[in-house]
DNA sequence: AGGTTATCTGCAATCGTTATCAGTAACGAT
DNA sequence: ATCGTTACTGATAACGATTGCAGATAACCT
């Protein structure tokens, strides 16, 4: 049975339970070895609730995300799981794209965490001060909420790749550019719209194939299959996450539309595998890793320096990525042709 | 601040604190409307850690597995949501198939939860009183270790799964089979290929093409470029698992081998997008949900009718979902061509 | 040796809850 | 009026660790 408390260690010992409780705590006492060894004999191990319950800290940071199976979330964590230290450890909580276990969630953590770091499912939480009313140290990553001002934030520069992604398109020669979109109640589903109707009205361009879609990868096959659909099809289409391009993806294989040949693609968020596929994406990356490793220092930061800091906000940058699902649109390589035929 | 307690509700109301305490859990006391209304105007939010302390358990139960980003697992933590209680709450680990995270987190979990819901890395853990030392309630999932045992378990027919599929090939007319194993230190890989063997051997063929991979999609990938550069490439290939399966067909396209007219492929496990692909993905199914479900309920028993009981064990079926990526043999194809000839 | 630090030690209070136990009020039956 | 029953209440001792305080021991200096 494992109800030896350090009562019993320090009785075996033959000392107070104030020398154990110093000795695990680092200070240098009297019997070292011979607490030591008596912890082992007697298989103890301190108590995290009693422990919890005096100092008021537990020593884990959970992690709140919509969709662990998402491998853009899962960097996260990993890049959040090296930047914690030795003396903390993360615990994931996922909510399944749930408003309600998001919220039981938050409820339900609070008092057994120190901190959390999060992807809110939406901006428009119930109430401005839903989240602060839990008075727990609240990180955002990748996503904020309406007030999410009063909390640090990790952010990517969401228009700024959307941007990029949208130049490129235009730049190869593309006027009729599509972009299936994440939900705009999001925030990298609002900056990543917000980024590509910035560019093409910098260029002059309508914003004519613009669909909102929902981040997942069914969501991102339908849309696909209803750009395709009309008779005045898109030559290039911004998918604007990972799970979106792959079901887009899987619609123009299905529909047997070749890439970049008759439709070009370009992704936000990288794939493991985007290279495996034929042809290799081109995509919009970030360093999801280091992202996740900047919301736990901001965590750990604020954790820190006591509370009643200013929040702080830190942003990764993007970067465009060519590999061979972009080329200049079918007319336009028409016109080159006619040109060298002359 | 929340630092507001127990003792503060029943200052505002005029009452002890035992009958706050009363009222929490949830006996009829006098005062109801009075204390409640009390805590909405305090906010106040009982700490976990005094009543972890006090009761002695804390409400939480651990899913450990290796990989989250594997969808199977996260269908394990779905169904095992599913099956959880109002009054208990989930949280994950991601031990990311290493070993040293596996032992710390164990470690760390002992006493911040009521039980541990794990998919163990391998099968021969440090001494087979490993997971025992925590005296920590255990359930393990999919998975088991040398001592395995002394533990109730969620397991599914691993063997029973691998030998439909190969029968299922063998009846098709294959005859040069591989099998895309996974690690043979850990259950599923190793039943699945004893499986695969013993169907095998019943039908009196060889085991020539098995490649012992890692359950990884680059592992699938790189087995089945393996197998295809073998002079006297297989037929068919059986995949233990789904990642291994999306490996291996991302190989088979990128070396323009069609499915299934030069080679059959069947895999461990369903995909969400095995629809999708083109063809259509043969596998061997099995409901992952139920099986967290199980996994939980096992852990729920073991909970609440004290400790030493005696482990149970539960097994999830198998079976085979034909969609279109298995077929004859392309020689047995010529074969009926010709006899339909004459 | 005596005095002064520098270390280490044990006592006891404390963290916020719950469980126990004794006690009070209300009410009907006698 | 007394008693028994029911239905609630309050004081208090735990749960297992940490920590300030004061006392004890050892180490160091003159």
């Amino acid at each position: 049975m494992s109800t030896v408390t350090i009562t019993d260690v320090a009785k075996h010992v033959g000392v107070s339970v104030a020398t154990i409780s110093r000795h695990l705590s680092g200070f240098t006492v009297r019997n070292e070895e011979k607490i030591r060894q008596a912890i082992i004999d007697l298989n103890y191990r301190p108590s995290a609730a009693a422990r919890n319950l005096k100092s008021g800290r537990t020593g884990i940071i959970a992690i709140v995300v919509p969709d662990i199976t998402n491998p853009f979330f899962a960097s996260i964590v990993e890049g959040a799981e090296g930047a914690v230290g030795e003396d903390r450890m993360i615990l994931l909580v996922n909510t399944g794209d749930s408003r309600q276990r998001e919220e039981k969630a938050l409820a339900q953590l609070f008092g057994r965490v120190d901190g959390v770091i999060m992807a809110p499912l939406t901006e428009d939480e119930q109430g401005p001060s839903f989240f602060s009313q839990f008075g727990l140290p609240i990180v955002f990553v990748d996503r904020v909420t309406q007030d999410g001002e009063k909390f640090s934030t990790a952010l990517t520069d969401n228009s700024k790749g959307a941007s990029i992604a949208t130049d490129h398109l235009i730049s190869l020669g593309h006027r009729k550019i599509a972009m299936i979109s994440g939900p705009l109640s999001t925030t990298p589903g609002k900056k990543r719209a917000d980024g590509f109707k910035a560019s093409l009205k910098e260029s002059g361009l309508a914003c004519e194939y613009f669909i909102e879609s929902d981040f997942s990868e069914a969501g991102g096959y339908a849309a696909m299959c209803a750009l395709l659909e009309r008779e005045d099809a898109p030559t290039a289409v911004f998918t604007a996450n990972n799970l979106m391009t792959i079901g887009a993806l899987h619609a123009l294989r299905d529909r047997g539309v070749a890439v970049p040949d008759q439709i070009s693609i370009i992704g936000f968020d990288d794939l493991d595998f985007a290279q495996l596929i034929n042809p290799p994406l081109t995509v919009i990356a970030r360093d999801a890793r280091l992202q996740g490793a900047q919301a736990m220092e901001l965590m750990i930061k604020q954790l820190t320096s006591g509370a009643s800091t200013q929040p702080e906000h830190s942003m990764v940058d993007v970067q465009l990525i060519e590999r061979g699902s972009c080329a200049p649109p079918r007319e336009m390589h028409t016109i080159a042709f006619n040109k060298v035929d002359r």
